[in-house]
RNA sequence: GCCGACGUAGCUCAACUGGUAGAGCAAUUCUUUCGUAAAGAAUAGGUCGUCAGUUCGAAUCUGACCGUCGGCUCCA
C-alpha cells in the first residue's frame, strides 16, 4: 500500500475511534462527519454537554484502549432504504444519505459496537495504528456542512502519523513555526501595535514598521509607474449612493462600517476603491487611444470584518491595498492586461525571494451559475471571463487549482494564495475580471469608427494589502528583513565616551548616502550593545573605538555571521548602497 | 458573529485549595568608559482587562462586557 494511502487509512480510522471514545463519554452524541485532513483528522459532534481542551487527554486514553484491543474494521454494504433505516436516529447522517444518488450502494464501517456511514478505506484492525503516534490537538466549533445558518457542532482535531518520531517531528515543527509568527516578531522588533481604545483590527504602525511599509510603497509605486500605471488619490469615504450605484452595497453591506450621517446625507468608509476609480474614469470622455487605462492607488480601505476573523496584520479592519483598475477596450486587451498584472506580481514575488509552488500558488476562483444571489447573473459572460483567465494561466504554463464558488460577485479571479507560518492559507494578491461594473458605471469609450463601446475592467492588487504582505514577509524572513526593508540598516556602537563624537559623524556620512543608521552611545558594555543589536536583527553592526578612529577600515558584524568583515569604509558604503538599490536578498 | 481557551508591571512569566502581588529583562539615577552576544548598585513601575455580584475578605469564585488566541463562517 502506498505511504499516503496507508497514513490516510490510519487517520480516517482514528477519527472513527475518536467517535467511539466520545460516544462512550456522551452516549447521546449525534455524529456529523469525520474526515482526514493534512497531518491528521477531525470529527464533528453534536454533544449533549460542553467539551473543552482539558477533556482531550481522557479521550486520548480511551482511544488508546480501543486501539490496544485490536478492534477490527469491517465493511458492510446496503441500499439507500436500508441505510436510512440504520441511521434513523442520526439526523445528520440521514441528511447525508438523502443527498446520495438513489441507486448508489451505501457502505458502512463497523468497528466494535460502532458503525459509521463511510466510504472508507480503513485499516484492517487497530494493530496497524501506533497508539503513540497520534494526539488530539484542539476543540473548535464548526457549522454543520460549513453553513453558518446550520447548527454549530463541536469539532475535535487530531494529528496522526505512522510512528512516534514523525509525530514528534511534526509537533516540533509547529513549535518552530510559532517563533516566526509575525505577531510575535512584530512585538519583539517593535513594528506595530494595537490599542483596545483605537479599536480591534486597526493597526498602529511604529516608526520602524512604517519604514518597512514606506519602502514597499515606494517600491510598488515606482514599479507601477514604470509599467504604465497612473497613480491617483481618491478619498477614503464616499456617499452611500456610490456603493448602491456600483451594486456593492447589497453584497457588501454587512462588512461595511455603518453610514456616517451628516445633514441629509449618508457617507460610508470605503471598503474598496473601484467605484471611486470608475467615477474618475468617467469624469472625461475617453477614446480607444486612452485604453488600456491603468488607474492605481495605494488605497486605504475599511471593512467591518467579523471580530472572530481578525488576526494580527493578516486580517484587519483598516488596510492599505496596492489597488488598480485597468479599463480595457476589449477581451483581447483584457487578456493582455491580466497577463501583465500577473507578470508584475511575479516580478514582485521574485524581488521578495518568494517562489512559485513553494511560497505561493495560483487559484482560479470561479463563480456558481446556480447562485444568483451571490453572483451577478449572466452565464455567457461568466463562461467567457473564466475562460480568459484560464487561458492566461495556461499560457504562462503555471499549475493552478480551480476553486468553484470563490469568485467576486462581478466576475471570476485569479488569486495568488500564500500560507502563513501555521499553514493557514490567505489570498495575498488577486487579479479579477469584471463584466458588471462597466454596465453599472457606464464605462464607455469611443472606438476607431467613432462608435461608443463598453469597456471591460480588470481589478488587481500588486503587492496586495500592505498589512498582509508585511505579515507574510515577516514570517518568510523570520524577521530578518532584506537590507532595503530593514528599519535600521546600520548600527554604530561606541566603545567609550571618547568615541561618541566620531561615531555621530560617521553616522552622518551614512545618512547623507540615504542609509538608515543608528548610534548606540549608551553607557553599556560593548558586549551588551552588540547583543541588543543582534536581537533587533540588525543587518550591520559596527563597533567604533580607537582602532577605527585611526583608520578607514571598519570591522563589520554581519547579521547571522560569526566572523567579522574587515572592509574599507568607502567600499562598505558603496556596496551596501548597491545592495539597497538592487533590493538584494542577501547581505554582504 | 458562532464554538472553545486565555487576559497579572512596557516585555516574558510567578503567586498552594479565596487572606488584598513578586522575579528577570526593559526604564530612570548613580558608579563603571569598557573592543565584539548580558558590568554593578539603587529607584520607580501594577485599583491583577473593565464593571457588577458572592464573601468578614477576591488576582483567585460567579455574571456581563472589552480584548487576544485556536477553529467555523468570511476574505486583501
Amino acid at each position: 500500500m502506498p505511504k499516503q494511502e496507508k497514513i490516510d487509512a490510519i487517520r480516517h480510522s482514528l477519527s472513527h475511534i475518536m467517535a467511539m471514545a466520545v460516544l462512550k463519554k456522551f452516549p447521546d452524541t449525534k455524529l456529523g462527519i469525520g474526515p482526514t485532513i493534512d497531518n491528521g483528522f477531525y470529527y464533528d459532534f453534536l454533544l449533549p454537554d460542553k467539551l473543552s481542551d482539558t477533556d482531550l487527554p481522557r479521550l486520548e486514553k480511551q482511544m488508546k484502549k480501543i486501539i490496544q484491543q485490536k478492534t477490527a474494521f469491517t465493511k458492510t454494504v446496503m441500499d439507500k432504504k436500508q441505510a436510512l433505516d440504520k441511521v434513523k436516529d442520526e439526523d445528520f447522517k440521514v441528511e447525508l444519505i438523502n443527498d446520495l444518488p438513489a441507486a448508489e450502494e451505501i457502505s458502512f464501517y463497523e468497528s466494535g459496537d460502532f458503525s459509521d456511514l463511510c466510504a472508507g478505506p480503513h485499516v484492517k484492525d487497530t494493530s496497524e495504528i501506533n497508539p503513540h503516534a497520534f494526539k488530539l490537538t484542539h476543540v473548535a466549533g464548526a457549522y454543520w456542512r460549513g453553513d453558518e445558518k446550520n447548527p454549530m457542532l463541536t469539532r475535535i482535531y487530531g494529528v496522526a502519523f505512522e510512528n512516534k518520531e514523525e509525530l514528534e517531528a511534526h509537533l516540533e515543527m509547529l513549535e518552530q513555526a510559532k517563533l516566526r509568527d509575525h505577531r510575535k516578531i512584530g512585538k519583539e522588533l517593535d513594528l506595530f501595535t494595537f490599542s483596545d481604545v483605537v479599536g480591534k483590527g486597526l493597526p498602529l504602525w511604529t516608526a520602524k514598521g512604517a519604514t518597512i511599509r514606506r519602502e514597499l510603497e515606494n517600491f510598488i509605486v515606482d514599479e507601477e509607474i514604470k509599467r504604465g500605471y497612473q497613480h491617483v488619490y481618491t478619498p477614503d469615504i464616499a456617499k452611500i449612493d456610490l456603493y448602491k450605484k456600483s451594486g456593492h452595497y447589497p453584497y457588501y453591506k454587512d462588512s461595511m462600517y455603518a453610514p456616517i450621517k451628516i445633514d441629509d446625507e449618508e457617507f460610508m468608509l470605503r471598503p474598496m476603491s473601484c467605484p471611486h476609480h470608475f467615477e474618475l474614469y468617467s469624469s472625461k470622455p475617453k477614446s480607444y487611444r486612452d485604453l488600456p487605462m491603468r488607474i492605481a492607488e495605494l488605497a486605504k480601505l475599511y471593512r467591518y470584518e467579523q471580530s472572530g476573523e481578525l488576526s494580527g496584520l493578516m486580517r484587519v479592519r483598516s488596510f492599505c491595498l496596492a489597488d488598480a483598475h485597468i479599463i480595457c477596450a476589449d477581451v483581447e486587451q483584457a487578456k493582455q492586461e491580466v497577463a501583465g498584472a500577473l507578470d508584475l506580481i511575479e516580478y514582485i514575488s521574485d524581488t521578495f525571494g518568494l517562489k512559485f509552488g513553494q511560497d505561493f500558488s495560483y487559484r482560479l476562483s470561479l463563480g456558481n451559475r446556480q447562485d444568483d444571489k451571490k453572483y451577478y447573473k449572466d452565464d455567457k459572460a461568466w463562461d467567457q471571463a473564466e475562460d480568459v483567465l484560464r487561458q492566461v494561466l495556461k499560457n504562462m504554463k503555471r499549475d493552478f487549482v480551480e476553486a468553484p464558488d470563490e469568485a467576486s460577485f462581478y466576475g471570476p479571479k485569479i488569486d495568488i494564495q500564500m500560507k502563513n507560518v501555521m499553514g493557514k492559507e490567505d489570498t495575498a494578491f488577486t487579479v479579477q475580471y469584471d463584466f458588471v461594473m462597466p454596465e453599472r458605471f457606464n464605462l464607455i469609450y469611443t472606438d476607431k469608427n467613432n462608435k461608443e463601446k463598453k469597456a471591460i475592467v480588470i481589478h488587481r492588487s500588486s503587492v496586495g494589502a500592505l498589512e498582509r504582505v508585511i505579515a507574510f514577509l515577516i514570517e518568510h524572513y523570520s524577521g530578518n528583513m532584506p537590507l532595503w526593508l530593514s528599519p535600521t540598516q546600520v548600527k554604530i556602537i561606541t566603545v567609550g565616551e571618547g568615541h561618541i563624537k566620531f561615531s555621530k559623524k560617521l553616522a552622518e556620512e551614512f545618512q547623507t548616502q540615504s542609509i538608515r543608521v543608528e548610534v548606540d552611545d549608551s553607557a553599556e558594555t560593548v558586549g551588551n550593545k552588540i547583543r541588543k543589536s543582534a536581537k533587533e536583527k540588525m543587518p550591520y553592526t559596527l563597533v567604533i573605538g580607537d582602532k577605527e578612529m585611526g583608520s578607514d577600515q571598519l570591522a563589520v558584524r554581519v547579521r547571522g555571521k560569526q566572523d567579522l568583515l574587515n572592509i574599507d569604509k568607502k567600499e562598505f558604503i558603496s556596496k551596501i548602497k548597491t545592495n539597497i538599490q538592487n533590493r538584494e536578498l542577501e547581505l554582504l
